[in-house]
DNA sequence: AAGCACATGTCCGAAAACGGCCAGCAAATA
DNA sequence: TATTTGCTGGCCGTTTTCGGACATGTGCTT
């Protein structure tokens, strides 16, 4: 059985690219994905909690995201649920600022791991704060958008949105 | 992910046969084991908590029983950590009295599953809450104790000592 | 230029192994 | 003959094991 884990909470998030749905526990965020995205948990597993301080503050500042005017977050987040080589390359994306794009190749590189391109590749996959733990920037070796969880589209419109000036 | 559920608690207690460890959730105890018996789980994953209220009334019901006093238990039960097989199988466990004993195939047949005689061997076996959940009370078709995740030697000493004169 | 093999960690499904059994025989006792 | 003792095979839920598939990139072969 498992350690002690305090008890989480839910809320939802309605965003320009569709109804999102916001998890987090006493230890801070620990998920943000797109209604029916791919990987996403059953999301009436937790109890609903429009008050919890965390997804409050969550909502705010990806409002601010949105709509141009914030492009760090200031949150706690809790990437526990990962395994250990997961976190690790959790944490390497957030080292990714925003505006710029990282291969997968490089992002192996940084993290010392530079033979788990492919293992990397699925754990970036299963990465469960999207946005805010900027998955989208991750970028095939050619530039090419290979893979989003949330969908393709998604990916393309958030990096639009970093980037106005660029060519997606 | 699994669905909320609320903090356990441990506890210990010295029986006569050895030193045990209790646990309790906001549901009721779910855990008595023989400490290193088979199947017991790592006993520091849960915060030590001698105030709890269930543990304490496990403890003093305990007592009683080892000292002879007592044979029906009165606590509230939680069982929701095994399959929906092993509740029914534990469940059928609780309808066994002190000082009776039922074979593995009775038991089958009266939970419904009269073909399911080994699968429920094997649930028997993983029985979280010992003694109080008489799992101790199930013998092989001959009479035999033919096995008990905290020792035989256990199992003769509990069935003994609910029926004095019998001759184990 | 296109195709293939390989490296890496995790998840998921399928398949196989494993029991706290028991009844049916066969063979070994008395 | 009348009891034991021992092996065999089938029962079924759970656990363990195993084999692919992946949000890729490099190097070597056609």
């Amino acid at each position: 059985m498992k350690p002690f884990s305090p008890p989480p909470a839910r809320a939802a998030f309605h965003s320009p690219l569709g109804p999102m749905t916001l998890a987090a526990n006493s230890q801070g965020l620990c998920g943000v994905w797109f209604d029916g995205q791919k990987h996403q948990p059953d999301p009436q597993a937790w109890p609903h909690d429009a008050a919890h301080p965390v997804l409050l503050q969550t909502q705010a500042q990806l409002a601010e995201y949105f709509a141009g005017q914030r492009s760090v977050f200031d949150l706690p987040l809790d990437l526990s649920a990962g395994t250990e080589f997961q976190q690790t390359v959790w944490r390497g994306l957030l080292d990714i600022a925003t505006g710029s794009t990282t291969a997968y190749g490089e992002l192996a590189r940084r993290i010392g791991k530079p033979m788990a391109v492919r293992a990397l590749g699925a754990a970036v996959g299963r990465n469960p704060i999207s946005i805010i733990v900027p998955c989208h920037r991750v970028v095939g070796a050619g530039g090419a958008l290979t893979g989003y969880a949330g969908g393709l589209d998604r990916k393309t419109a958030l990096l639009r949105l970093e980037l106005p000036e660029s060519n997606l």
